[in-house]
DNA sequence: TCCTGTGAAATTCTTCACAGCC
DNA sequence: GGCTGTGAAGAATTTCACAGGA
């Protein structure tokens, strides 16, 4: 695997991940090797993006015989970094911080919760999922202490702006949104959004469009 | 406005509903007009982007002043079809499916939830969101009775496929699929998909490859 | 003067098509 | 014969830049 010349375009971040998922069942299914084509079957594309895809980080077919499961998945993780464990905290222990912190499945994948943050007193103190919630007034040195990797932003998005940027100063440089909020954080801090109320807006478009 | 003459990029879509986000706020401020700029601004893209966008579906702004706030954001609503009420079903009563059952918001933005399923016996006659969950067994008929245009999936990714299946057959044409699985629908039906490992993952590539 | 609307250019992403190796 | 790896072509999307109306 060589490290790709230049920035990898996200799409293509996005299908590896998918990938992985489904090299992950044909592994478990006991099948050594899988073309591209199947591979682009499972993720409903094309077998020339998935050559394409792979081909951004090195050659790990063999012409004529396809990929071997086994191997393409491990390599995968590694270019996704899932060869290490990523400690993962949750700000908001509401309902969406509170099914984060409960999905099982995270864990496995390499995403181990650390911590959990609420600012209110009613919820500091309880556990969610094994993990006991701490006041968010405590946050930098928690953090810290925790040597946390990530964050999930879980909260109103009012207050979500000022702990994105706390969580930064704190050295969390890669935060998952689920606020509506515009967060403001320095350049080497990632952040993705999910925003449901978004995914609707699309769904409403495209039945009032055909 | 004028209906796209060509098909209308997802993209576009997604933009026009953060616009729709700050539009509101900025009437809500009592701003009368607001620049593409301005908007930009907002949801961290160009001006140009924005005037490309909505030029798509017609003159809105006046030269040299911007865009009513007010008028922009009834257009926006058009376009998207939030002018009207989305009847909305929950497939799945554990974690996540009782957070976006619970999530207020949804209702105030034109997505009313009037059903919620689930094949666990424990689950179904509870009340969650001031809905009582019915068993899945009688999705086709409650759905038609309950006249539901989309559904959000909230169930473990072996049940997904089938649930899908009946849903399309039942009549809606709209799913929100937060299960990891590869959903097999026709043509006339639209499925988002909402990954969270997948988010998580690209957060770690953004963090291994800086 | 300010800011929109939009062709044209630039860039990014996907698909094609085929040489090369198993 | 089958399937990968990859330049080249094509399509989609974004950015530029400027004419034109308020």
């Amino acid at each position: 695997m060589h490290t790709p010349t230049r920035k990898t375009a996200e799409p293509t971040v996005r299908r590896l991940s998918l990938y992985l998922r489904y090299l992950e069942a044909f592994e478990q299914a006991g099948r050594g090797t899988i073309s591209s084509g199947e591979l682009a079957q499972s993720g409903g594309t094309t077998s020339a993006q998935v050559r394409k895809d792979l081909s951004f980080f090195g050659s790990f077919g063999k012409r004529g015989l396809g990929y071997s499961t086994h191997e393409l998945t491990v390599h995968i993780r590694e270019i996704l970094g899932l060869d290490r464990q990523w400690r993962l905290v949750i700000i908001g222990a509401g309902k969406i911080g509170s099914a984060v912190a409960g999905h099982r499945g995270f864990r496995d994948r390499g995403f181990e919760i650390v911590g959990i943050f609420d600012a209110d007193p009613h919820r500091v103190g309880h556990a969610l999922g094994g993990v006991t919630v701490s006041d968010v007034r405590h946050l930098e040195t928690e953090v810290k202490r925790l040597r946390a990797d990530m964050a999930v932003l879980a909260m109103p998005a009012e207050s979500a702006p000022e702990v994105a940027t706390r969580l930064a100063k704190a050295g969390v440089h890669a935060i998952l949104d689920f606020s509506t909020a515009q967060l403001e954080v320095p350049s080497d801090v990632t952040v993705r959004s999910v925003n449901l109320a978004l995914e609707l807006e699309v769904l409403s478009f495209a039945l009032v469009n055909r």
